[in-house]
DNA sequence: ATGAAAGCGCTAACAC
DNA sequence: GTGTTAGCGCTTTCAT
């Protein structure tokens, strides 16, 4: 079908530089012991033409596709398009390509998803779906395939592990909102099936058991990481007699649905409400006021997982444990937090933060 | 370097089945000649073995790569992640793989994209960076890589145009506004070098027109489509003595820039101000209140993009002035926009909206 | 230092 | 209907 005017390949280039098409490669690889006439007089040739190496051929030849695979789980959910962005920085940096698959958390779609990354051929996969079927990675681990994860990956060879550490920046939160006086202190989880979710919630507890605080049961409930689960759950811990005053969210879309609910039921942030999410997706900063939230850097995130892949493909021996990588996480103090009002001694303004002290 | 151990490929499975490296190749391309029993036998050992058939291989025999590009300027811009979402779903649905790439607006990340396409062998390229380089498209050009624009492409054989009906939505915008009562109706451009901003400026002055009202200049101000550039705007329109009561704007961004500006300075919306973005980004309908804002489908434009691409690929002679398609803009109402207080005959209540009549 | 040639994994003639 | 074989474009021995 290919139309045979003038084929646009190494051997073209040869001919017109007047050199073997090993020559040519040997330029183009900049392998030093070539005489820099004859590669001037290639360069000159490619330049010219236009010419670029098929990289099919290349990886085919060589072994390696200099692909890295990157799953997610969907990329309309804010929290992922920074890293996917960070992610791809690097790796053209490193001559890499990414294979972006998002799956919907739909195990049909995972399934294409590593079916596809194996087809291309890819020397590494980023899982960052929070949590994944085994049974599908099999395929994976039977080509030695490195892999990254974000807490929820096995100890093996070729694994890579990106371990969060939570409780840091959640008891920075826990402690500030202490801080500003509230006694009430709820929380609202994620999905109970979801590893990350449960431990956000447990860093919670422990942080504030740290500063004495018997955390009231009433006051934990359960959301979905939705907007909508947030609303909900909202409308829960209002209905209560023993209303909260401040409401911890297992991630940032439920403070935004906490805040929903608070602008429909005419209740102030942070005046009569203090909001605090988790994540610090790029929204964050854009709502009003702007969230207090505990950040969990999505650059840096993507920066371990490219770091621990390309580790991994240039280790020689695998390590017979994996790696592990821990991810700080700190709180980012913005305007959704203030001072409790309940027995206050100073009033608040409006829209400005008050800021903790030490 | 490749460990010998066991080569998984085409020639393995052909020995474990008994039967010739093209009868395998026929089995899997599924090529109805070839004998049921035969076929059975190699699919057993194709699962029992997890072999998948190597892509590069694949694609270096038959000229086709099966990879699309799509050039985006950045991926932490909201308008894009729903778009590239779409996109993949609908690539994979066809066996393509999608390269993303993001220029940040760099032409030297353009000229990288561009390269890394080629060298890859993208069978076709959807440029969504509003604005392109002509001579970075040179080597596409020459290589006869199917192109899809918006708005800005050239009309030549092999490249395609999504055309955006700005007006459609545009009109609905100030219809909208107008059948509210608004008097003082302002508008925030988008940066003057892009010609979709352009675009939706003089959309705006054609629909004030259309319905016989002459557009007052002092209420047209220069953003540059971001929240920064829509705060400075605002403050800019609401030092105006004759302040206006309605802000459209040439996107979301500046929308939500108005809305921070305004809760600044404690101005209600819709109450006192009303507002309307352009884009329908998913965080439009987060903000609070939800903004009342003119979409453009980004589902629909990765959509038109997608097919347009494959519509080249099959086709066999290219049209002489490439194609052409319209993607429709529409008025999606919310709650930022209510009926004009001064001199208003009715009170609204905060957080209804108001609908247009027609 | 350079060229000839083998071969990466697969598909598509072409023969049988 | 199935097998044999010649490449796809490139890298990489192995001679020279």
């Amino acid at each position: 079908m290919r139309a045979k005017e003038q084929a646009l390949n190494i051997h073209e280039v040869a001919r017109r530089a007047r050199v073997s098409t090993a020559t040519v490669s040997r330029a183009i690889n900049r392998v030093p012991t070539v005489n820099p006439k004859l590669s001037q007089r290639v360069w000159k040739v490619i330049k010219e033409l236009g010419y670029y190496p098929n990289t099919q051929a290349r990886a085919l030849v060589s072994g390696r596709s200099r692909i890295f695979g990157l799953i997610v789980s969907e990329l309309t959910n804010p929290f992922f398009p920074e890293i996917v962005q960070v992610f791809e920085t690097i790796a053209v940096r490193h001559h890499y390509e990414i294979l972006l698959t998002s799956t919907m958390n739909d195990p049909e779609q995972m399934e294409s998803s590593v079916r596809r990354m194996i087809e291309r051929q890819v020397e590494g996969v980023a899982v960052m779906t929070f949590g994944m079927e085994e049974a599908l990675l099999e395929d994976l681990k039977l080509r030695q395939v490195p892999l990254v994860f974000v807490d929820v990956g096995p100890r093996r060879p070729r694994v890579s592990n990106l371990r969060i550490d939570y409780l840091a920046g959640i008891r920075q939160a826990v402690q500030h909102v202490a801080a500003l006086r509230h006694e009430k202190i709820a929380f609202i989880t994620g999905p109970h099936t979801l590893k990350s979710a449960m431990a956000r919630k447990q860093a919670f507890l422990k942080a504030m058991h740290e500063i004495g605080r018997e955390p009231d049961m009433n006051l934990i409930v359960e959301g979905n990481h939705t907007m909508e689960g947030g609303q909900i759950a909202c409308g829960h811990l209002l209905a209560l007699t023993k209303k909260p005053t401040a409401i911890l969210c297992s991630n940032d879309m439920t403070a935004i649905g906490v805040m929903r609910k608070c602008y429909e039921d005419g209740i102030s942030i942070p005046r009569d409400l203090s909001v605090v999410g988790f994540d610090d997706i790029r929204l964050a900063q854009f709502m009003l006021p702007p969230l207090t939230t505990v950040q969990m850097s999505q650059a840096e995130l993507a920066r371990l997982a490219f770091d621990a892949l390309l580790a991994e493909v240039e280790r020689e021996e695998p390590l017979p444990e994996g790696s592990e990588y821990v991810l700080k996480t700190a709180l980012i103090e913005r305007e959704s937090t203030a001072i409790c009002r309940e027995g206050a001694v100073l009033k608040t303004n409006h829209p400005a933060p008050i800021r903790t002290v030490g």
